[in-house]
DNA sequence: TCAAGTGATTTGTCTAGGACAAAATGAATT
DNA sequence: AATTCATTTTGTCCTAGACAAATCACTTGA
């Protein structure tokens, strides 16, 4: 039953471990030769732990943009040097730096205090662009080229999730128009984007409500039309599949009355090949400030005019 | 790709609203004869949206001890009746009804001023055993009978997320052993129990970390050697796959050190089939406060005979 | 020079039914 | 009552083929 007693892993283990499906898992064993797994008495796969690494690295190199057929056949040494050298950071900021350097020492508590300095310091505002931003990025850099462990990001994104949503603007019913919906359709990972877009339109004032990651779009539409929002938002992160992206939008515009904005944000919707017509995409926290600035400017606009 | 303007969702859809694996779905279609999908025009199996609701009835009565081979062959209708009868919820309980009452009207902001009077009045411990618990369920039960929507159920949960966030008692480091990592295990969607699970361990003065949702097992076992951690705590919703339970927590059995304890709690845990030796199982938030102080106390008198 | 096709290739997911391991049930025994 | 054992039920894994969707490589037209 346990699987590291037996000297592998199953193939559910291995999906789990990796998040690559039973059927992908099968087809590249015979499409490409590996992952070549031993196999049980009764003819079951059993992957050595080996295996399993080499296929968390093809997993984060695919992220980046590879294709398995190129990857699949080469060393783990190889693809290990290739993770490393995808990109590199030379910008030297000290307070990042010295974030980055107690996530590395596990230090949360410490960690939690130097953004709550940070916020208090500088604001909320420019914590979120000068700080938590890059910092997100830098994390999710160091991720992929290995230099720090999953359970590091985990650690990171738990303190900074604990950290805005305690410094999170209540707006306690006082909030003028626009009324924000924000939430990220299925299978969106990554909740912090929300959070911080969240953040940033309390601070504008605006009476925004979150439902939350991972929201079907017919339910986006049934709560757009409960909560009588002017505008939608959604935040994607760079993970997000970017085939499903285009549709899902698309179908949601299609399902949300005319004069609802639709607003896609985040790393996910920078290189979106296309949006569909009538989708703000705004690619920074800035930009969300803008926006509201012109929702508001058009409306008043209209509401004289009429 | 849109599935609602084709009729119907896709076996991958299904498996991803209902939890069933893909195998089962098809396994359950040659054996008992439902779901009985239509097909596309290239034979793929399309099931309307009326099987779906039944298939989460099925599962949401398999939670609860009924076998497949018993209930498949039954109406939708019957399924419903046996869900209520099967939850009493003739405690007609004020607060609840209240609370349940302000989500159904979509009042978000009055929902969390409730919560946050209702910790002032009663104590978050009180809070969390006799208003989120109870709530919490009532809500799952709500949205499998269709009494409530998706986006409502995503309503609560971020509420109830954000005033726990804001109201968790915070360890600053004074905290006293044991040092407890708390995670859940990849797959799980709910984070809610984890927040419920930390603020309990932080009111009982123990150094709490959390590492937020869906870590991997080697990771797990990688972050509790990283922070030295005297219990591990999994956290399980009614939803997680009761097949991967068992598998998964044997494996973070063998890969954890024989002193570290792994303590296992949730509505998932509740109906878990067997759980591995070693392996603590806790139904409740009181369990938990149990655990700690014999925890503490299994070490004072292991201190004092050394 | 760049946008929009078009065909070829790659890649992921689906299908079928058989096989069997693990768990639950029920009956017989201590 | 608690244990054992056989029987049923149930979930997972297997193979290998098929095909839909995405992407690449290339051409065409503005």
């Amino acid at each position: 039953m346990n699987s590291t007693s037996l000297g592998g892993l199953t193939i559910s283990a291995v999906e789990r471990e990796t998040g690559l499906s039973k059927d992908v898992l099968r087809v590249w064993e015979r499409r490409y030769g590996f992952p070549a797994p031993l196999r049980t008495a009764a003819g079951e796969r059993l992957y050595p732990e080996e295996q399993l690494a080499k296929l968390k690295l093809v997993r984060r190199l695919m992220d980046a943009g590879m294709r398995p057929g190129r990857i699949l056949s080469m060393s783990f040494e190889s693809l290990n040097g290739l993770v490393r050298g995808s990109d590199s950071e030379v910008s030297a900021d000290s307070a990042l730096d010295g974030a980055l350097a107690l996530l590395k020492a596990h230090r949360g508590a410490e960690l939690r205090s130097a953004f709550h300095h940070a916020i208090l310091h500088d604001g909320l505002f420019r914590f979120l662009t000068d700080m938590a931003t890059p910092l997100a990025i830098r994390v999710g850099n160091a991720w992929m080229r290995g230099d720090i462990r999953i359970f590091e990001e985990h650690l990171f994104t738990e303190q900074l999730t604990a950290t805005l949503r305690a410094a999170m603007p209540q707006d306690s019913g006082t909030g003028r128009p626009p009324r924000v919906l924000l939430t990220t359709l299925p299978g969106e990972q990554h909740g912090l984007g929300l959070l911080m877009a969240e953040a940033t339109l309390r601070l504008e004032g605006a009476q925004s409500i979150s439902l939350g990651p991972q929201t079907p779009v017919g339910d986006i539409a049934a709560a757009c039309l409960a909560n009588r929002s002017d505008v939608v938002a959604l935040s994607f992160s760079a993970n997000f599949p970017q085939n499903q992206l285009t549709g899902a939008v698309g179908m949601l515009r299609a399902a949300l009355p005319a004069e609802t904005a639709l607003w896609c944000g985040g790393a996910g919707v920078v290189h979106a090949r296309r949006i569909p017509d009538g989708v703000a995409r705004m690619t920074g926290l800035q930009e969300i400030r803008n926006e509201v600035a012109a929702w508001r400017a058009a409306r008043t606009e209209r509401g004289a005019q009429q």
